[in-house]
DNA sequence: CCGTTTCACATACGATCCGTATGCGAAAAT
DNA sequence: ATTTTCGCATACGGATCGTATGTGAAACGG
């Protein structure tokens, strides 16, 4: 038995066989979703319209994928997955457990909140998905936050509670930080630099707080 | 001139003009649809059966609200007086100012979550509403809330931090809390009453570890 | 007391969209 | 070379939503 035989080459650009062709199809129907659902959102997306986008007929969409609900659970899953790799290597690059969680919470942030995962995320998921959809993100990058935070509490550097609980206190808390944020920077305009200097630093002493009350009284 | 022809008695049951009748089937509409949305979820509601079961027709329905998202949003509006209402109260039955307020955030969480509930304000809203249903959520109550918070950094109960980065951060942490318990506590099920109790203490501690965060240091 | 207007609600219509069932043609298997 | 597979297209039925229009009783003015 040959070695090319067993592992298939990586030709991502031509297909070869037609099961690297419908690899394809089902790819870019999924990368047209996405762009299709972070724009419009979920209920407002035609399948007739985004198959022809992709450049097939709902015929084959629904070859590839049982619902439209099961579509959009293809395209979760990549944005979480996306995230999930992007925040490994932000991980990898600080040393420090207890650094390497901020440094993760900061840039999820980011990454979560950007325009083309957000209202995918957090806006349809839950309506689309259900519980499931919780489910799925404490199971991929939020994991590994609340080993860290498990961690954290076994060595007695954090007060010994739920992990799970703890994590999504800091996530609701950084959200709400960044939504405000977000909304009072881009009512202020160019001209409030410096005011939005200072609320970005209030809310800096905000988190800080919230996580002080998380340190292990002896510390 | 007499009384009554003055103050409109109230009769809740029967409806005397054709203004009162209106506002009864309105107001009919609305609590079939809560209780329709919270069983089945926006998008699997027919408008069609939802009239039905009110007793009227689509014609009726479409008369009194725009859209499906405007009699959504009645009944979102409706929710989220509901808890506003029984807030006030437990507010009010705390006499301090800060026992208040961790009353409040600590009720929310079962307030919020009534089955009759969750669904709407959390799952649904979302998609249907947009950033609005965020927006109304932390508003209501948002002002008061500032302002107490004002009052005992001032005493120095509190850190000296921004009281509205500090709201912020509150609510974006009770919200996460909430966002969690209802979608762990539906994809539990029935039978795990007692794991569904747990996480609600554990997030309850969470919580209260927040609070201590913010309290001044000589406390 | 009567004609007119208002308006809450019903009926009718058009259009969109989703899921399934079926057909087809090229690649793959024998 | 024949047969089978299967990725995808076509065709159909059903459900649903928003609008446009009709109607009959209540409210109103004279």
């Amino acid at each position: 038995m040959s070695i090319e035989a067993q592992t298939s080459p990586p030709a991502p650009s031509r297909p070869q066989g037609r099961a690297e062709a419908a690899e394809q199809t089902a790819a870019r129907l999924v990368a047209t979703a996405r762009r299709a659902f972070a724009a419009q959102g979920f209920a407002q997306v035609s399948l007739e319209a985004l198959a022809a986008e992709a450049g097939v007929t709902r015929g084959a969409l629904h070859h590839h994928f049982q619902n439209k609900a099961g579509l959009f659970e293809a395209v979760f899953r990549a944005v979480d997955a996306e995230i999930g790799e992007e925040l490994d290597r932000i991980y990898e690059a600080e040393g420090d457990v207890w650094r390497g969680l901020l440094a993760c919470y900061h840039a999820y942030l980011d990454l979560a909140l950007r325009p083309d995962r957000a209202r995918i995320l957090f806006r349809d998921a839950p309506a689309v998905m259900g519980a499931r959809a919780m489910e799925i993100l404490m199971e991929s990058g939020f994991a590994t936050i609340v080993e860290d935070l498990a961690g954290l509490i076994a060595r007695g550097r954090l007060r010994p509670l739920d992990p799970v609980a703890v994590a999504h206190v800091l996530n609701g808390a950084v959200m709400a930080q960044a939504l405000w944020l977000a909304t009072a920077e881009d009512a202020a305009g160019v001209a409030a630099g410096d005011a939005a200097g200072a609320q970005r630093r209030a809310a800096h002493d905000a988190l800080a707080a919230v996580f002080d009350g998380l340190v292990a009284e002896g510390r």
